[in-house]
RNA sequence: CGGAGUGUGGCGCAGUCUGGUAGCGCACUCGCCUGGGGGGCGAGGGGUCGCAAGUUCAAGUCUUGUCACUCCGACCA
C-alpha cells in the first residue's frame, strides 16, 4: 500500500481523552475514531489489525474442533425471559423495542440462543459432543467505559459453547479450549497466564480467567515466579490425546496465579509476584445452568432424558488489540508482534523527488509484493521527521530507510521496530532478510 | 449512580473572574526554498464559542435548563 493513497490520519498530538498508552497510540495511528462513549469506528489500519487477531482467533478454535457459525447481534427477550436472565442482568442490557413494541436486546453474550440453537437440532447423545463459536459484536452498557477499546461497550468477542453428555466429557471440552487459549495467545506473541477465576453469578465450579501481564493492567495479579519462564505455548500437546492433554493441564494449573479476587494467601509460594495485568479470555464449565431452564435435553444410552452439560469461553477480540499494544510499545509508538503487525515491513522514501531514491523505493516496494510480503510504502513528498516519527508510531516490525546518502555508497537501512536496531545493508540482502522473517512468521503458528 | 471536571476552526489550547472587534500553536490551501528524526519564508481559507431559554443597548463571558464527553469510585471481557 503506498502511504500517499491510502487512508492514515496519524495525529502528532496527544489526544487529551486519551490515558493510557494503548489508547493513545490507537487514536494518533489513525486506528480508531471515537463516536461515543466506548463506542469506535475501526479505521482501515485498526480494522487490519482487528482481523488479523479474528483470524488467529478462528485458526485456532477450528484447530479444536469447534464449528463457527454468526449469531445475531440483536435478540428476543423471549429467550432471556426462559433462562430467568432478562430480569436478572441488569442495566448493562441496552434493552429496545421494535415497532410493534415488542421487546429486543442487543446481545451481551449469547448462551440463551445458542442453548436455543442447539436444542432446536441436538436431541441424542449420539450427537455429542459439539462445540460452536462466533466472533460477533455485543454490547454491554457499561457505567464507566474506559481506555478506549479496551473497555468499550460495544466490543468484539469471540465466544464458544460446548455441549457434552457428561461432566466428564465437559471437563475434557473445557481442556481443549484451555489449550487452544494458550497456542491462540502464543501466536499473537503474547504471554498470558491462565489464573483460577471466580465463577461469580453465573455459577459451575470450573473457571479460568486468561491473564496478560502489563504494568498497566486493570486488576492486581499474584503469580508464581516460575510463571516468568515457563513454556506457555503447549505447542507439543495434541488435544485428541485425552491423557496427554489432562496431564498438561494438571501442570498449567499447578502452579500458583490467582487474581485480587481469589487470591488469599492459601496455598500461595515463597517466590509470589505480585503484578498486575488484563484479562484477555475467560472460560467457564456451569453445567445445566441453561439446559436445564431452557430445556436443551438429550437422550443417553438408556434412553434418559437428561440436560447437557455446558460451558462457554470468551476471548474480547477487539479488547486484545488494546491490550497487545499495552504490552508492546515504547515513548514513540507501538510495536506490533509480527504475527498481528498491520503490515510487515514499511518503506521510507527519504526524498521522494530525488530519482535514484525514488526508483530504489519502487523497485523495492514491487519486489516486496510479489514475494507476499504485506508493505506499506511511505511515498509521501514530505519532510523525512515526520516520516520517521509515523512509521514508529504505527509500529510496523521492519522498516527500510532509503535516502540519497546511502544510496551513494550501494546501501539502504533496515531498522528493526521491536529493538530499534538499525544496520546498512545492501539492496539484495534487504529482500532477503525480509522475505525469510515473514516466512518465519507464517508457519510459525 | 455518587464525586470532580471539560465543551471556543480538523487537533491541542488562551479568552469567561471584571459583558463591548473571536485569538494562538499545529494541521489545511497556494508559491518558493529545504530534504536523514515532526524544516523555513511569504500569501490564504476555515469558528452561529455544545444546545435552548433568559438578563442586557450589547453575551464566548452573567442566570436557568439541557445534552455530550473525560477523570476518580462502585461494576465489568
Amino acid at each position: 500500500m503506498r502511504l500517499s493513497q491510502y487512508f492514515l490520519p496519524t495525529l502528532k498530538e496527544d489526544p487529551k481523552e486519551a490515558e493510557i498508552a494503548s489508547h493513545r497510540f490507537m487514536l494518533r495511528a489513525g486506528m480508531i475514531k471515537q463516536n461515543g462513549a466506548g463506542i469506535y469506528t475501526w479505521l482501515p489500519m485498526g480494522l487490519r489489525v482487528l482481523r488479523k487477531i479474528e483470524n488467529l482467533v478462528r485458526y485456532h478454535q477450528d484447530s479444536v474442533g469447534a464449528h463457527e457459525c454468526l449469531m445475531p447481534t440483536i435478540q428476543s427477550a423471549d429467550l432471556w425471559k426462559e433462562s430467568g436472565r432478562y430480569d436478572a442482568y441488569g442495566k448493562e442490557m441496552l434493552r429496545i423495542t421494535d415497532r410493534h413494541d415488542r421487546e429486543m436486546l442487543y446481545g451481551p453474550t449469547n448462551e440463551e440462543m445458542i442453548t436455543d440453537v442447539f436444542r432446536s437440532y441436538i436431541k441424542s447423545y449420539k450427537d455429542l459432543p459439539k462445540n460452536l463459536y462466533h466472533i460477533q459484536w455485543k454490547f454491554r452498557d457499561e457505567i464507566r467505559p474506559r481506555f478506549g477499546v479496551m473497555r468499550g461497550r460495544e466490543f468484539l468477542m469471540k465466544d464458544a459453547y460446548s455441549f457434552d453428555l457428561t461432566k466428564e466429557d465437559a471437563v475434557y471440552s473445557y481442556q481443549k479450549m484451555f489449550l487452544a487459549y494458550l497456542k491462540t495467545y502464543t501466536s499473537l506473541g503474547l504471554r498470558v497466564i491462565p489464573m483460577k477465576a471466580d465463577t461469580g453469578p453465573i455459577g459451575g465450579d470450573l473457571s479460568h480467567e486468561f491473564i496478560l501481564l502489563a504494568e498497566t493492567g486493570e486488576s492486581e495479579v499474584y503469580v508464581d515466579e516460575k510463571w516468568m519462564d515457563m513454556d506457555l505455548s503447549g505447542k507439543d500437546v495434541f488435544y485428541k490425546s485425552r491423557g496427554q492433554l489432562d496431564k498438561f493441564f494438571k501442570e498449567m494449573t499447578s502452579v500458583y496465579a490467582a487474581t485480587d479476587e481469589t487470591h488469599d494467601g492459601v496455598g500461595a509460594p515463597a517466590n509470589l509476584v505480585k503484578t498486575r495485568g488484563i484479562e484477555v479470555g475467560h472460560i467457564f464449565y456451569f453445567g445445566t445452568k441453561y439446559s436445564e431452564s431452557m430445556k436443551a435435553l438429550v437422550q443417553n444410552k438408556e434412553g434418559k432424558t437428561v440436560p447437557v452439560e455446558m460451558g462457554s469461553y470468551g476471548i474480547g477480540v477487539s479488547r486484545l488489540v488494546g491490550a497487545i499494544i499495552e504490552a508492546n510499545h515504547d515513548d514513540a509508538g507501538i510495536k506490533w508482534p509480527a504475527s498481528v503487525a498491520p503490515y510487515n515491513v514499511g518503506i521510507i522514501n527519504l526524498k521522494v523527488s530525488d530519482e535514484e531514491t525514488t526508483c530504489v523505493c519502487e523497485e523495492l516496494y514491487k519486489n516486496l509484493q510479489a514475494a507476499n510480503v504485506d508493505v506499506l510504502y511511505d511515498d509521501r513528498d514530505t519532510n523525512a521527521g515526520g516520516k520517521f516519527a509515523d512509521m514508529d508510531l504505527i509500529g510496523l516490525p521492519w522498516q527500510v530507510i532509503v535516502g540519497p546518502r546511502g544510496l551513494k555508497s550501494g546501501v539502504v537501512e533496515l531498522k528493526k521496530r521491536a529493538t530499534g536496531e538499525k544496520h546498512e545493508v545492501s539492496l539484495e540482502s534487504v529482500m532477503n532478510t525480509l522475505t525469510t522473517d515473514i516466512k518465519d512468521i507464517t508457519q510459525g503458528f
